[in-house]
DNA sequence: CTGTTAAGTGAACATGCGTACACTGAAAAT
DNA sequence: ATTTTCAGTGTACGCATGTTCACTTAACAG
């Protein structure tokens, strides 16, 4: 076998299937997850095609499973800016800044999901459907707990939260596709993403009286 | 040959290079540009795959004219908007009902730019890019003309017709994705979109203070 | 009326695909 | 020490694809 050595079982399988990741990420940045083969992916990996079925099924299966990957990163950004004692000075800021450091860091993650969103097929855009929703109510309790949100109601902030996470997504799209080594342009996106979330912020108090519909 | 009578050669080649533009654009939406094959296409449009070469050197090719008959679709939209006499009573209002009107009436075009804009390859995605940025300029030009607009800057124009598209495009994915007869829905989408132009529109003042960086 | 043009046809091809199957050999279990 | 397990291999198959080429035949030009 072409298997490196010194490796348990278990964990020789974990690696393969990582490789097998990482390669349908790498070759969807280029063609669109939907356009990559079976073989294309087992090639990338390092093993032969057949191999591929004794860790996922089909290529769905494996997309989904990128789904999942993808949301673990952008569920992490939100946990470790909880942590951030920044965010508490001038929550605004900081998550511009968070934002741009961590779609810059996944870059990969945050591609598949902006790309797979809407080009995305069957199950895989269900999914991605499925998780952005979630994380919308997920969103919508973090918010609920600042300070000029907590008398605000449920529906109110989760409106809001999908707001957010539409810039969100949105703001994350330019990074993906910004050029390297642009700061220049870095800076624009945090401002412009500073600046949505201020305008977000202040116009809902506007909004109450606008509600009869 | 399998054509129907009565029309002269030019007639003709031009309803078939419709019919492939109209096979393309339906299977499109069901599984993305890339997905598709020219003999996909081609039995979509009732022509033997050879035939198709009559029209496009290519599905590359024929994705171009896809772009420019969406964004012709785009453009149209503009120019009626601004022949409507409700839009000089309330832009705003007047906005959202014609975008939600004019993405219902021609899904496929506003489906195929917001699919293709990430989820599409090469030349079709760089096309749309650029129409897009096209698109930006042109509005700006029309906003310029706007009363409350008419002594902003060039660049604040610009990056506010920039904002408008965004949220436009935004706006046209959510309808597209709308499941037909949901009136409801379709109330809560013009209702977003007519908040987030409130909300530009006004915070636009705060945004000068906000620049050096 | 006659010859030319060209949109659409149909057979043929090389290629890449997903998947079935029998296999190997090192790690794990006995 | 022997057997079992199972991740990875290699071959083979049927199928859809893009593209080639020689063809038909109605519309057109003279």
């Amino acid at each position: 076998m072409a298997m490196e050595q010194g490796f348990s079982r278990q964990r020789q399988k974990e690696r393969t299937r990582e490789a097998i990741l990482a390669a349908a990420l790498e070759l969807s940045l280029e063609h669109g997850f939907a356009q990559i083969s079976l073989r294309h992916v087992a090639r990338q990996a390092g093993i032969v095609p057949t191999a591929f079925y004794r860790h996922f099924a089909s290529m769905e299966e494996l997309g989904l499973a990128l789904v999942e990957q993808s949301f673990a990163t952008l569920r992490q950004m939100i946990r470790d800016s909880q942590r951030d004692p920044h965010v508490f000075a001038n929550i605004i800021d900081a998550s511009a800044d968070i934002l741009v450091r961590v779609v810059k860091e996944n870059r990969e993650h945050f591609a598949f999901i902006a790309r797979e969103r809407f080009g995305g097929q069957g199950l895989v855009r269900l999914a991605i459907r499925h998780e952005l929703d979630l994380f919308v109510s997920e969103l919508a309790i973090v918010l609920a707990r600042l300070p000029n949100i907590e008398n605000w109601s449920s529906d109110d902030v989760h409106m809001v939260s999908g707001l957010f996470v539409r810039n969100m997504v949105s703001n994350a799209e330019q990074v993906v596709e910004m050029p390297a080594n642009r700061p220049d342009l870095e800076q624009q996106i945090k401002n412009g993403a500073r600046r949505q979330m201020r305008l977000i912020v202040i116009g809902f108090k506007d909004w109450q009286s606008d509600a009869p519909q």
